[in-house]
DNA sequence: ACAAAAGTGTTCAGCGTACACCCATGA
DNA sequence: TCATGGGTGTACGCTGAACACTTTTGT
């Protein structure tokens, strides 16, 4: 037991993980084990130690749930409602990520019972107040991807420019002109060609790479305004 | 004395609540007046109460420190380094604000000793972590500025141009073209002249108001990409 | 040779930028 | 009438949007 002078909430991290498997925008889901929601659909997270901060705990709760780990995550809101968890005051801090679905096998584990990928349009219903989190997150990331290159945390190290492509479409929901797109990737500068790839009909793509670096580079010497 | 079965952290809320004086980029401040860290300069926060949210709680401390009531604030980043506090773990949950500073009278109450406004670059030694909350504060204004009509909350119901323009310039460090600043905020469409006004030598300026319904109008409207 | 997918080019309108001139006030 | 500060106009270059043609593959 532990004995606080002044009462203190409970912390949840939750972590929102978003996928692209060539043509859906994903978000991977758990399935809760115990109780409350207790077979009810929820965000992979958990309470926070106190000895980690809450990256630490909302990458080790990923970890244990869903066996992801080694990404990026980004905190993006921190959710206080005051009834939002019906056992206690429970304030949640959530996380946005983007990674290569591909490249990650989901294990169920620890709380979890299940864990698997939802297409962003079918979610199923979800515990306690995980839905506003994803439209909130789902927000952010309709923001964060006209303003930076996140498109390409969900791609691999090389891909098509139809399938950056797609990848604006579908989270912007609307659509966009074949050349004039690829024309405003090219331009960036931080977008390179590398080989050739041939696969199925049509002539083959080029197979293009982010370059990290040329792109931090032009972030520094930009101009604001 | 309240028990849980496992530990759990305190919360506390922070408020960087940004002002203008007509020339420079201010920021409130408390001097704390109880340990740890009394007689040190901090944002103005405190402990989050069990029945309010993160930001009913900002809000509290906030007019309990400051007397500054009413204000519009918005949650940006929650700090949660292990050893942040002295006293136990602590984390806490920061918010932004932009006011018109001569609109309010502030006056210290509850457990700050002192509170005054301090140039954003004179900013006296600081307690805590607050250091950091500024410099991600200051980045996130930087950021908002550009993309969101933010300047207008510094500034009274009319202004004049040559207000906007110095909050542009001194939140970016930069200068601007006069001329091309001026077309630029009234091709906007929701910066609306009203009457005239003398102040001094030279010829008086126009008045500006900010019309928000004109520009939430717009924001449904725009298209993203 | 034909369909499918992908690379490249042109035109035009709109916006940002650089820069100059005129106007209204106080002293 | 002069200094000061504020409004308005023009020219040019770059960028985004609309749109067509050519190239390379598989069948």
């Amino acid at each position: 037991m532990y004995t606080y002078k002044y009462p203190h909430p409970a912390v949840t991290t939750d972590c929102v993980v978003f996928g692209f498997d060539g043509s859906n925008l994903n978000l991977l889901l758990i399935e809760r084990g115990i109780e409350p929601f207790k077979g009810k659909w929820a965000l992979p997270g958990g309470f926070m130690n106190m000895d980690e901060t809450a990256e630490q705990g909302a990458m080790r709760e990923l970890q244990e749930e869903t066996s992801i780990k080694d990404i990026y995550i980004e905190q993006f809101h921190t959710f206080t409602s005051v009834k939002r968890d019906p056992r206690e005051r429970v304030l949640t801090i959530a996380f946005l990520a983007f990674i290569r679905q591909e490249k990650y096998e989901v294990i169920a584990g620890d709380d979890a019972a299940k864990a698997q990928w939802f297409p962003i349009d079918q979610l199923p219903e979800l515990a306690f107040d995980h839905k506003d989190i994803i439209t909130m997150a789902l927000d952010k990331l309709k923001w964060k991807i006209t303003y930076e290159p996140i498109a390409f945390r969900l791609l691999n190290k090389t891909f098509t420019m139809t399938q950056v492509q797609t990848i604006y479409e579908v989270v912007l929901g609307q659509t966009f002109d074949r050349r004039n797109f690829h024309k405003k990737m090219t331009a960036l500068g931080y977008i390179i060609p590398t080989e050739m790839q041939s696969r199925g009909s049509g002539r083959p793509g080029t197979l293009f790479t982010f370059d990290e670096d040329k792109y931090k580079e032009q972030i520094e010497n930009k101009k604001v305004f």
